[in-house]
DNA sequence: GTTAGACTTAGAACAATTCTAAGCCTATAA
DNA sequence: TTATAGGCTTAGAATTGTTCTAAGTCTAAC
């Protein structure tokens, strides 16, 4: 029996992909099906084994492609949060992130936006491409109680 | 002749390890001395390069400990903005940086602040640990003037 | 002088990513 | 239907930045 739950309806995925100038294929598919089934923070590795979690039938290098490729389409947006390590956010609304340094989760901070207000003039000849605002934080030593 | 224009007060750089804690031996304090001649974001291999610039006497492994260790002692602080490469920032003041995209320089934002006024509430058992923004910014296409 | 511990080193190992070159797939043309 | 061309995918090699390892060096205290 193959009953697999299919998180997001492939039709809105291959739409979304068009919409972007991106041929739809099927490992492109597989991939933003599991970026896009709720706002993710992934890096390629686990993109790579949730997208071959049934069975092994897309490639490393197809991964790093696709994410490579989604992200100069606008579709995924690179976070850095720690040396060779690349986070890929399938949240496009502009927002920020927390980082527990302790566990390496990243979460969303959205609607902050205070930042861009108070952006000191850009040096000249420049444009803004984007603002990233990463919170790092840790998990508090319980002094007090046990 | 042996004229080497010292940019820093070797006594000054020793004092400042000796306050972080630091045994001051001859390799740190010529990597103090490099990150410290002037506000500067280096990454390992700069910092590896101008530490050997007149005779190589500085193996890579300690350029790599002596950053560590710096960060581990506040001395100095990472900066990520690309997979792959980290800056190793001697500004230990609050501030944030401007990224340029196309060249990869680096430059600091002092005293913005904003973002720390508005910052939601940190999840359940965390602190604050520190707060990175980066506004990365591009060259203008000159579509007007040529 | 010995000794212990910390520091440095070259080179190996490692992990994330990119490259390469070959094969595959699909759409269109004949 | 069979060629053909282009883009896509692939395994595995290569590359890059960083960390590890194990041995050697230095230094300070005895």
């Amino acid at each position: 029996m193959d009953m697999k739950i299919q998180s997001t309806v492939p039709e809105a995925i291959t739409e979304l992909l068009r919409a972007h100038q991106i041929t739809p294929t099927s490992q492109r598919v597989k991939v933003a099906g599991i970026l896009f089934a709720e706002p993710a923070h992934f890096c390629a590795e686990q993109v790579y084994v949730r997208v071959n979690a049934d069975d092994a039938e897309v490639s490393k290098a197809t991964v790093y492609n696709t994410l490579g490729l989604f992200v100069a389409r606008g579709l995924v947006r690179q976070v850095f949060v720690e040396p060779g390590k690349v986070f890929y956010d399938s949240n496009t609304k502009p927002h920020h992130h927390f980082y527990d340094t302790g566990s390496g989760e990243l979460t969303d901070i959205d609607a902050l936006g205070v930042a861009l207000h108070e952006l000191p003039p850009l040096p000249a000849d420049t444009e803004l491409d984007s603002v990233d605002v990463i919170v790092r934080i840790k998990r508090q030593f319980k002094t007090r109680r046990v």
